[in-house]
DNA sequence: CTATGGCACGGATT
DNA sequence: AATCCGTGCCATAG
């Protein structure tokens, strides 16, 4: 009997491992993908229409009950609560980048359409007396979406101060594709880079790179930068590397820049958070809400008609229609599988990390995936799967990389930081070394060096008492 | 002589 | 098995 069991079970569970496993890395817009894929290929699986929650309207996935909602009627105990959500009214700043959360590689405005596109976003916003002004601007705009006239010989033409025009024109540059009618590529990307500032962790060096080295980073002279803003090397080809992938110095074309081999960070900025953690209601003083994101609404399923069909068919489709059944209740255990091991994860995270989240990355603890598999009983390669590849969107709206949580030194350097931003004469690093050591951080002066390269920060010689933004 | 960056090694982590 | 990380040693610059 157990003998059998086994076997039988055996035989599912390499399949099933092999798919949860792959599952499981993915980011929930992958993720989503996948589903559509499935559902659209298989006849057994649908997807059941979502229910929503009486009290808030937020959509429910697989629980009866709103778990915030109950729990905030249920007085709270103190435990953040964590679930799986399927809600797409994230806080993505301004204007979320829509066009760009498709990889539609061909994409492109036509251009009479993007001055429709655009005039329909910010229609609204614009008063009456402005439309010719914006229509103006429009006809302007170059084939990039760049605005080929200098903002001052509009504002002549019309009679009408340029800080006018300007107005106009940020109204705009927030408009999707955001950076629409800036007056130069360099414009574009600097106001692409302050609408994913709002809400994105980004690169130190993105900005600097953009506003003194335009002309190198067009020719991708990695070193001669690093040279010039006297950083790592390393850190400028991230940022390098962040802006080829997330900007786009051309708004109304959808990609630049080069190989688009998405694999370090996969574009995650435009992609939608795997998780969000955020105070019940908004409120700092409540306890912690830790969504998991499921990418669609409803409940997937495998349907009932198909079944019954099944049983009814012919010899010959038999088969290949109890293949599709098989395949189809194979992926939806997989996917509970995958959101019963992201939930436990985020658990069990957010009650080591509970500090970090409420008051930022020097409480930052180093917890090892390793450490987190033996807890939870699994194997590490799983937590590492869970981990790689996602985001999370904190109670201060940043979206961060879940492998945040296992930083092993991101407290250190943010003290580091700390001190050296307050620091009244420059210290030497064996200096820091000692003050990190009365901070409780024993670390060797050698690793303060490499803190500070990390960090970008000047050596202390190089380093006036002013710090340069 | 002091401060710092490069290289490389060994142990931990993934 | 591959990669990452902290550290020590050494060369170099001031």
């Amino acid at each position: 009997m157990l003998q059998t069991h086994n076997h039988v079970t055996r035989h599912t569970t390499t399949a099933h491992l092999a798919q949860t496993m792959t599952l499981l890395s993915l980011t929930s817009e992958e993720l989503r993908q996948r589903i559509e894929n499935e559902l659209s290929t298989n006849p057994a699986l649908e997807m059941l229409d979502e229910r929503r929650c009486p009290h808030c309207s937020r959509k429910l996935n697989n629980i009866e009950h709103c778990p915030i909602c109950s729990q905030a009627k249920s007085d709270q105990s103190d435990e953040p609560v964590v679930f799986l959500s399927s809600r797409e009214d994230f806080n993505l700043g301004a204007s979320s980048f829509r066009e760009n959360d498709l990889p539609d590689d061909n994409f492109s405005y036509q251009e009479e359409d993007l001055g429709v596109y655009v005039l329909g976003q910010i229609a609204p916003d614009l008063k009456p007396e402005d439309r010719k002004i914006a229509a103006n601007i429009l006809s302007n705009l170059d084939e990039d979406g760049l605005l080929d006239t200098a903002v001052i010989e509009i504002a002549r033409y019309f009679h009408v101060p340029i800080s006018h025009i300007e107005q106009i024109q940020k109204i705009f540059q927030n408009a999707d594709p955001i950076g629409v009618a800036s007056g130069s590529p360099q414009e574009a990307l600097l106001v692409q880079l302050d609408v994913l500032n709002e809400t994105h962790a980004l690169p130190d060096l993105a900005r600097p790179i953009i506003e003194q080295h335009m002309d190198l980073l067009s020719r991708r002279q990695d070193s001669e930068i690093a040279r010039q803003l006297k950083s790592g090397l390393k850190k400028v080809r991230q940022a390098i590397h962040f802006i080829g992938e997330n900007l786009n110095p051309y708004p109304a074309r959808t990609h630049w820049g080069y190989n688009r081999s998405n694999r370090t960070w996969r574009g995650q900025i435009f992609s939608r958070p795997d998780v969000v953690i955020n105070y019940l209601n908004d409120d700092p003083g409540e306890q912690l809400v830790v969504e998991v994101i499921m990418p669609m609404r409803g409940t997937l399923q495998v349907s009932p008609e198909f079944r019954n069909a099944l049983r009814q068919a012919q010899a010959e489709k038999k088969e290949l229609w109890k293949q599709d059944l098989e395949n189809a209740s194979l992926l939806v255990k997989c996917i509970q599988q995958r959101n019963h091991t992201m939930l436990r994860l985020m658990q069990r995270m957010v009650v080591l990390q509970k500090e970090y989240i409420l008051s930022g990355e020097r409480y930052l603890q180093p917890v090892t995936r390793a450490r987190i598999a033996t807890e939870l009983e699994v194997h590490e390669s799983t937590i590492s799967r869970a981990v790689s590849g996602k985001t999370v969107q904190m109670p201060n709206r940043k979206i961060v990389p879940l492998s945040i949580f296992f930083d092993r030194n991101l407290n250190v350097r943010t003290v580091l930081k700390e001190v050296i931003e307050a620091e009244t004469k420059p210290y030497s690093d064996s200096d820091l070394a000692e003050i990190l050591a009365k901070e409780g951080f024993k670390v060797a002066r050698r690793t303060v060096a490499k803190y500070r390269a990390m960090e970008g920060i000047l050596p202390a010689y190089l380093r006036g008492t002013t710090r340069t933004t």
